[in-house]
DNA sequence: CAATCGCTTGGTAGCGCTGTCAATATCGGT
DNA sequence: ACCGATATTGACAGCGCTACCAAGCGATTG
């Protein structure tokens, strides 16, 4: 006779199911469909349960139903500021939920992408977020398999695996050269760092806007594949400074390098926007309050995140969404650092 | 006769043993402790669950052995930079481990937070993290019951839980009034934001450092619990200059507020440090390249989440850290923004 | 040579919950 | 009053893994 792993005064539902007088299984719907037990049973279960403060065991309900009510989130960095407001609109959307987050960092890599895709899918997630729309074909035809819901994030692109959310930033770095242009600069010069497949892009909005006018010079192009910083926003501009003295603005791929612009250019004591115009992106919230006041591309990133995880659970509850691709768009806010050439 | 529920290809532990001859249990011990096979079964077990690509179900595995491997960690908010630091410490430190984590954000309430504790222990994490010193009473005694390693993070204090990974706020925030004190300020403001017990300290160290230099004055603290962020830096110092036109000095409790204060500064053509001082805390990035560069208090917030990672996982693997209680201490980046008074 | 010891290994029986279907209760329509 | 349809409820087994103990086995010992 082999021994029994008595669990002393715990809870389950069996418990319940017995205060309430019903059987496991009644009680076990209870929890997942309220609505199929009769109004009485309904209560009687209800009351049980929270007089025995039962709290259901997540471990044995995966088990038994085969899935999990984890949603898997791959983001490629932690630190950005940019993830972190997407991540707060995740789990915002997720609070009170029944659902729960497993995160993960690719650092920007898509191999390592692709190990915590697989990593994750063992587990069967009840949904999954990913970044970008650049993944490995392995990682591509892995999701396209696989039975829940899928949101890439951050952008918009053609062929989504499942659903998206995102905006242009091809678009989005294209208007903000051409609010540069409007306001009468010709030598945009373009700041880039880590150059991640979405700052590429916006680098070939760059291309495109000033191609039109027939200003476009890769001189005045530097980019980096370090991680970003306000300190590399001076250092970049102090590169592009000594490669074309005659730049009169540049466009920074992010809010931090624009910051670490404006720095530099004090320290220059160079006049912004009067000698150098500014323009970040992102709108992080500094650029409104500092002195000038910093041009920006707004993006919607805690929307992103949050539409996201409404996204996949609706999918969940069979309340698919009518549009399975969502461009967010993005404003060009127009601050002193790019105001009109004197 | 009920349903068996097939799982046509799915690849169990019971598959892996078959194939390398053994009995499942045996293939069990190969992944939870190898040492304790024969070479030669071992070989057979790894090379067996190679060639099928197995992957252990987690929720099994958590059901049959009544834990899980989910380290469950107490965060107050996920956009404040600081956090966002330490939680890459954590995410770094288990990288690669079998653990993984369980993120919730207490929004710096503490109820909240009791909340999110039962809702984590009802699942038996294998660890936890929590932040700050300030729980409820109900919070605490949770605490102390379970059965688990728990690191409280962000500062230290008396009487800890279990383990405990930090600094002294209210030294850190002495030391830097010491440090413009030692530069000649004498009307040093305070500005703070949010006010969290840790920023409560940190207004306790101003005062203590001021007291003892007989310059306290409560006319020239400045407080709120709005959310810290640089627009309200700017704010702050506008609201304090109104109360008290004379100071010559600001100690910010964060780097945000600081670079709203040099901001400002920089909006009323105040030089910066001639006519006024600034001191931030938490020394971000752009501390150091900001113009002119501000000063700040240097936190370990990278080296506190991987280290109170790496406490948990060395308890649970058997290796209890020797000193349970880690000062990580601080240090006050001395920079043009409080430089020596002309 | 028998008794003992430590190391490996295996058998058995759940862990707590839910999928599947069958059984029963309820109800409107003719 | 009868029939089929719909709403509730329950019985049973099993999801994949590991805790617990016992057994096998060679080595050691007096």
């Amino acid at each position: 006779m082999a021994p029994k792993r008595i669990m002393p005064g715990k809870i389950r539902l069996a418990e319940v199911a017995k205060l309430a007088g019903v059987s496991p299984i009644t009680a076990s719907r209870f929890f997942r469909n309220p609505e199929a037990l009769s109004a009485g049973k309904r209560a009687r279960v209800e009351s049980a349960a929270k007089e025995l403060g039962y709290v259901p065991n997540l471990a044995a309900r995966a088990l038994a139903s085969q899935r999990t009510e984890v949603i898997g989130v791959l983001i490629p960095s932690l630190t950005n500021n940019v993830f972190s407001d997407v991540l707060r609109g995740i789990y915002d959307a997720l609070d009170g939920s029944r659902y729960s987050i497993q995160l993960a960092n690719t650092r920007y890599s898509i191999l390592q992408e692709e190990r915590l895709l697989r990593l994750f899918l063992a587990q069967k997630p009840a949904g999954l977020i990913v970044t970008g729309i650049n993944q490995t074909a392995d990682s591509r035809a892995i999701m396209e398999t696989v039975d829940c819901p899928i949101v890439q994030i951050m952008e918009t692109g053609p062929s989504p695996i499942d659903m998206m959310i995102g905006f242009s930033h091809f678009d989005a770095a294209r208007a903000a050269i051409g609010h540069l242009l409007a306001q009468g600069y010709r030598r945009i010069g373009f700041l880039g760092a880590r150059m991640d497949p979405r700052v590429q892009r916006r680098l070939d909005g760059y291309r495109a806007a000033m191609s039109d006018a027939a200003l476009f010079d890769p001189q005045i192009i530097v980019t980096t594949a370090i991680p970003t910083s306000v300190t590399l926003g001076g250092t970049l501009l102090a590169d592009l400074l000594a490669k074309a003295p005659d730049i009169d603005a540049v466009f920074c791929v992010n809010d931090d390098l624009a910051l670490g612009a404006l720095f530099e250019c004090k320290r220059r004591h160079m006049a912004v926007p009067e000698q150098m115009a500014i323009v970040g992106f992102n709108d992080l919230e500094f650029m409104a309050s500092s002195e000038p006041t910093l041009s920006s591309v707004r993006t919607n990133r805690y929307e992103m995140g949050r539409n996201a995880a409404m996204m996949v659970i609706e999918t969940l509850e069979g309340r698919r969404p009518a549009e399975p691709v969502v461009d967010l768009g993005f404003s060009v806010m127009e601050r002193q650092s790019s105001a009109r050439r004197s």
